[in-house]
RNA sequence: GGUUGGGUUGUAGAGUGGUCAAAUACAUCAGACUGUAAAUCUGACGCCUCCGGCUUCGAUGGUUCGAAUCCAUCCCCAACCA
């Protein structure tokens, strides 16, 4: 299948024919920003957790598509904005966090970043922390310079506000957050000349907000008020309306060590068939027409085309290929099980008698002895492809012909047990 | 600070002295059908050494043969008033 190229002339359209574009200030601004001159744009991810999750990567794909269209891009890692809490469509206020615990998250989400925008070479992404210039910002100047252009009613009859203000209402501290959102875009502006902020939608409040006092700023100031403008992508959801990369297990996320590669491509190999023109469409760079046509001949192998594309694009092309025949060993009737999650049973165990539910619950395929007997009296686990039938059977010498027992609930749910 | 209404098993939400491990819906899980999709149907859905037992209904104490249900104190939440 032949990739499109990104190109300058044409950047906006083709953020837009691939579903990137939900939001702009000013549409015909925004393109101008997109396909003429040189732009510098920017996307701000707060370092709340220990790594990003495909929503962030999702944003930073859109920042990469700039920087291959030759703009300047600057990832914001907000360890301000982190130790604030956005309450942007949460009904419940962000618990505390540590300095330390942002600190950590800030250093493990940089090493990521690299992923998605090219941090070397001739036109490398910039990394800033809104950290360096707010803290520090005395409050009375902050809140004279900062605080004096934001009008109480207007955030809060913002939709980001609205989730909180129908539970209860939100804190001085909540509020502050948009703040210091909307003066980090003024501050990359006058710093680095960036005149595009890119985000989620769920951002677009805090987008704005940025955009307004920019434009307010450099009205009083005599400047271009044009000089502020912004972009959103949509959420990601799937054909049901839901938020997509949810797990059972939490977010997807984007480092290996917390969603495995074989988790992840299984993640997409599951979507709903009605999504995956779409994921096509954003996850990779193919002829939409041809991304079409294959959709329409075979679903299923756009589907795996796409799974593949996303978990090569997030974990490189070695481990994608991995999963790949990881679970066309377990659903194909394959041999390779290397990326089968594992567990390690210690042989003393074994010899002393364990049984199949137990060691089923301790390799997290079960949560307790009773959901166990609960699935062995429907017929829901597996050893070794075999049923199981007896909820109270030990784990025996010829289960482990092959060199490991491989437990199975359901259809999708395998584990492997090794003797340690 | 005051008044009122609340805190129930993932969520929403019944239950107001025994028939309550607790209705119902959604979510979830499994089975059938399939294509590791969707839709549909069936079953399960606190825990355990599972034809039986144990622990739950904001917390603690009390009344009672018996409490999620009544009383007391405390904690938390919402609405309104100030």
């Amino acid at each position: 299948m032949k990739e499109v190229e990104i190109k300058k002339e044409n950047l906006f359209e083709h953020l837009k024919e691939r579903g990137f574009v939900y939001q702009t200030t000013n549409e015909e601004e925004v393109r101008k920003l997109c396909d003429n001159g040189e732009t510098t744009v920017y996307v701000g991810i707060d370092p709340t957790a220990d790594s990003l999750h495909i929503g962030h990567f999702f944003s930073l794909l859109m920042l990469r598509k700039f920087q291959q269209a030759g703009h300047k891009v600057i990832v914001l890692l907000g360890g301000a904005t982190a130790m604030i809490g956005d309450p942007s469509g949460r009904n419940d206020m962000r618990s505390m966090v540590t300095d330390d615990f942002i600190k950590t998250n800030f250093q493990n989400i940089k090493k990521t970043i690299g992923k998605a925008v090219e941090l070397e070479g001739e036109n490398p992404a910039i990394i800033v922390n809104n950290a360096d210039w707010i803290r520090g910002y005395d409050y009375v100047d902050f809140m004279r310079d900062i605080g004096q252009h934001f009008n109480v009613n207007h955030m809060l009859a913002s939709e980001s506000c609205a989730s909180r203000l129908a539970a209860g209402g939100l804190t001085f501290l909540e509020m502050g957050y948009m703040l210091i959102q909307a003066y980090d875009f003024v501050y990359l502006n006058r710093k680095y000349g960036c005149q595009l902020q890119i985000g989620g939608s769920d951002q677009w409040g805090n987008i704005v907000a940025g955009a307004e006092l920019g434009r307010k700023l450099n009205f009083l100031e005599g400047k271009d008020p044009e000089a502020f403008q912004a972009l959103t992508c949509p959420l990601l959801t799937d054909a049901n309306g839901k938020k997509m990369g949810k797990t059972s297990k939490g977010a997807l996320w984007i480092s290996k060590e917390k969603t495995s590669p074989y988790e992840f491509y299984q993640y997409f190999i599951n979507v709903d068939d009605r999504d995956v023109v779409k994921l096509l469409k954003l996850f990779t760079n193919y002829e939409i027409s041809e991304i079409e046509s294959l959709a329409k001949a075979d679903i299923r192998a756009a589907k795996k085309l796409m799974a593949f594309e996303v978990t090569k694009l997030i974990h490189g092309e070695e481990e994608a290929n991995k999963a790949v025949s990881a679970s066309a060993a377990l659903f194909e009737g394959g041999v390779d099980t290397s990326s089968v999650p594992t567990y390690n049973l210690p042989r003393k165990e074994f010899e002393e008698k364990v049984r199949i539910l137990e060691v089923a619950q301790r390799a997290n395929l079960i949560s307790s002895m009773s959901e166990g007997r609960r699935l062995v009296s429907q017929g829901g686990l597996f050893v070794n492809n075999k049923k199981l039938l007896d909820p109270n059977e030990f784990l025996s010498e010829v289960d482990f012909e092959e060199g490991f027992a491989l437990l199975k609930k359901g259809k999708k749910n395998f584990v492997k047990v090794v003797l340690s």
